[in-house]
DNA sequence: CTTAATATTAGGCATATGCCCTATTGAAAT
DNA sequence: ATTTCAATAGGGCATATGCCTAATATTAAG
């Protein structure tokens, strides 16, 4: 990609000034592999800047910003300026937040408090076409990989239903008749019955198929 | 988790001899954090070991093995000792082996040419509860976490569905009966309960929610 | 052209389901 | 103390479903 002789072109989104500061000082202890472009205080400016002169190889970027945050602006550089890199800064490891980073196109997942030789790796690591992350970032990835379920939005509808009612509609879900569920929750027939009328009104539905969609999509079950 | 004091119990699967005995050179350049337990020559001889002596706190496990491959064995162990961290070792970087052994339960991820100081730092960083990978496997990891589709469709049973048991399967699916079902295809009822009984017995099921189940687990809608 | 697979329709029967009703118990809230 | 509600249980009825057999039409393959 990247010829050894060519020193690798660094933008920087962060707001808060001091860090920028020292992350811009942590780049330029290797001025040798680094060129340090500028620096943005909200993705609106980064925007503006990368308008003006996009020659850059990789983006560090904050997720917190006014104006507009680090995600949105990675989404919109990555569609833009495909050929950046794009690696997030954040103090947290929240779940939501490194999904919805990955979809906006970052290639990479920093904590802040990372050493300077390791954002000097971590940037050579993401020319090379690697992908780096803090280790408690990575375990989070391999989770939302394991359990794609809670890489979506919930859709947050609050149906009310009761415990009793959640498990009944798992065993529907996994095909089973009123007698087998009875038999399984130690009730009786007539008992899942009436549980599953309930639990058709709250979610307003009339058979099985609709109820377990329904439960599918709003993350019942 | 576990104190400093104590060593990590590192157990290996891999086949071949020669490389087997080099990771234990490694593994025994730190002899003071490291403590190698055995080495098994393949997933059933390690799951044979195990089976006498458990207290093995890591496993770096070879993928490609005889007999019994590494991601049965993770899948195995990491369900009848959940405790145990698993690093899977191999060559290549291929998409749907990684995603396999996640499913599986492997913690770690590494080609197997790190060098020894990486393959320490590696179980430290899982004992640690972090996850280690090669910056290429991260990198492969976040593309399937940013397409998920690509990341199950390997059931591939092929059950020769009709093209029109197909469409009756996804009306199925919306939770319609047999009446609507016939309305939306302009045909008989009798042909479509005719179509349900041909679908249940292509599928080996007995009822919609079954069949819709397996029809999305194999992708048939 | 002949055969095989698919699509279509239909009748019958036992069971399952959806939906209405009432009713008791225990726990939580007011 | 009273009310509310989840959980339990059952009766009854119309319809839906699962499963069997049988027959014809259409299409695809040989």
């Amino acid at each position: 990609m990247k010829e050894s002789t060519m020193k690798i072109r660094v933008a920087v989104a962060e707001d808060n000034k001091f860090l920028a500061e020292s992350i811009k000082e942590k780049l330029e202890l290797f001025s040798e592999d680094i060129e340090y472009k500028f620096r943005g205080a909200n993705g609106k400016e980064l925007l503006e800047l990368l308008d003006k002169d996009h020659t850059v190889d990789t983006i560090l970027m904050d997720i917190e910003m006014p104006e507009m945050d680090g995600i949105k602006a990675a989404s919109i550089i990555s569609n833009r300026y495909p050929q950046i890199k794009i690696i997030m800064l954040t103090v947290f490891d929240d779940e939501q937040r490194i999904f919805d980073a990955i979809q906006a196109g970052a290639m990479g997942y920093l904590l802040k408090d990372e050493p300077p030789q390791k954002i000097l790796e971590s940037i050579i690591m993401i020319m090379d076409g690697g992908a780096p992350m803090s280790p408690s970032i990575a375990a989070k990835s391999l989770q939302l990989l394991k359990n794609p379920a809670r890489a979506e939005q919930k859709t947050e509808a609050d149906f009310d239903l009761s415990k009793r009612e959640i498990e009944v509609l798992e065993q529907i879900s996994h095909g089973l008749d009123y007698k087998e569920i009875s038999e399984n929750l130690f009730i009786s027939p007539s008992t899942v019955r009436k549980h599953i009328e309930n639990i058709y009104k709250k979610l307003q539905v009339n058979n099985k198929m609709r109820a377990v969609k329904k439960a599918v999509k709003h993350k019942l079950i």
